[in-house]
DNA sequence: CGTTTTCGTTGATGACGGTCAACCTGTCGT
DNA sequence: ACGACAGGTTGACCGTCATCAACGAAAACG
């Protein structure tokens, strides 16, 4: 089996079609046909330890990556060393999309846990989205998808307090483990409270902060990384009523 | 000529090998002969008058938009009743990318002016792209280039004070009029003050009374909506020092 | 053309979250 | 298994920007 290879050498033979991610990755809604020729496009995989990077900002931009196991942050560094995460992102999702416009990197991709990514090199994905049209439809709506978070994380930066801020995330990351079948109340958080708040526009002591008083309110339970939901609907109502206007 | 003719019949014959936005738009890099089939692309032209939408939030999504003359804001509103502007759009820019990821609107398109958007049929656009290489390439470079966009607002928003997110707004600005042969130094600010805060996730008030600074300091002369730049490389240190570390 | 409304400026005050600091706990590396 | 260090919590204090308010000016309206 693969798994007794060493690691150099393990160039698997991938297989979009037995990938249980089909369904949140670049495959939806392609036919079994479609999906065959797709798997073309993904040469190697990466593994990557924890901290390392997928890539870095500056680097010239070649391939996609696919999320095929663990996490990831992304950030964007000023030049006066300000750093800020602009993602988290989990299986299943794409990487790399901010290396289209310019040829290069802008942000990088860190490993938040052990992790694997399959490598889609881009000029392959262009070529072969101008031949299978579904392809083509499901790699935009990506790109606007992106688009469309980003938006969101604007809106949370730009208009909601750090209470605020906290529940959308928690619902958040929430509604995705749900959506890759894992509990969507109690999970482990893969980035450490710095990353939160560097994510969310807050300091770390101010996440942690929150997070104690939103124990307090019975609203979740807190212990370390490992967070529960207790009560959805007023975390929801956080968000919707910020204080009374 | 056509300014004679009722609005209603005023189809115009879009020529995008006549439109002086042609290397800011959708065509750059594209030969003469691929310009002329994307002529094809742009059926109709709308005129909208200062405050009205080109498109709003929820609204079925079927086309973009190329912003010929004018300008717009786009902007997200919570359930709530909160609103963001989550841009500025100027000549050349595209609208409409956030329609793609799910066949509805996700913003709002609002003129700041009366201005003229060239209509482009997202259907066409699509079949296009899969014959035209450069279409297809140019095309994602934009949507590419609406996330890079959009991940340095996050950093503004997120770890910038409020002088240097409005030094970084003014700057802007000025490249983009440059970019289009207007002045960079002396413009006229075509949104108001709230919508400037909005943007910046600032109050109106911070964005009056930091634009007041700057002029006391000799970075910028404004009047009502007219600004004049005086000092750029003080602007531009004002971000990357923000106040000594 | 005058009136009304929108837009902008400036001041006084206060709240939210940042900063600095001390301490604790768990984890990672050897 | 142990120690060092990164990560997390909590408290006291303070700064930036929001809020409330009053006024002035320009632009939009009939």
């Amino acid at each position: 089996m693969d798994l007794q290879l060493p690691p150099t050498l393990r160039q698997l033979r991938v297989a979009c079609s037995q990938c249980n991610l089909m369904e949140l990755c670049l495959p939806v809604g392609l036919s079994e046909e479609d999906v065959a020729r797709i798997e073309e496009l993904v040469g190697t995989r990466r593994k990557l330890r924890r901290h390392q990077s997928l890539y870095e900002a500056r680097m010239p931009f070649q391939a996609l990556y696919a999320i095929r196991a663990g996490s990831f942050k992304t950030t964007i560094v000023l030049e006066d060393g300000r750093e800020q995460v602009t993602g988290f992102q989990m299986t299943g999702e794409l990487l790399g999309l901010d290396g289209i416009s310019t040829g290069q990197h802008v942000v990088s991709a860190i490993a938040l846990e052990d992790s694997e990514a399959c490598v889609i090199e881009y000029a392959r994905l262009e070529a072969l989205a101008r031949e299978i049209q579904g392809l083509q439809a499901q790699f935009h709506k990506v790109l606007s998808r992106e688009i469309v978070r980003e938006q969101s994380v604007m809106m949370l930066l730009g208009t909601m307090r750090a209470e605020e801020r906290l529940a959308a995330f928690l619902l958040n990351l929430a509604q995705r483990f749900a959506a890759r079948g894992f509990s969507g109340t109690e999970f482990r958080l893969r980035m450490t409270r710095e990353e939160i708040g560097s994510y969310l526009g807050l300091k770390l002591e101010t996440v942690s902060r929150t997070l104690s008083h939103f124990q307090e309110e019975g609203l979740i339970e807190v212990q370390h990384k490992n967070i529960r939901l207790r009560d959805r609907e007023r975390l929801r109502g956080l968000i919707q009523a910020p204080l009374s206007h």
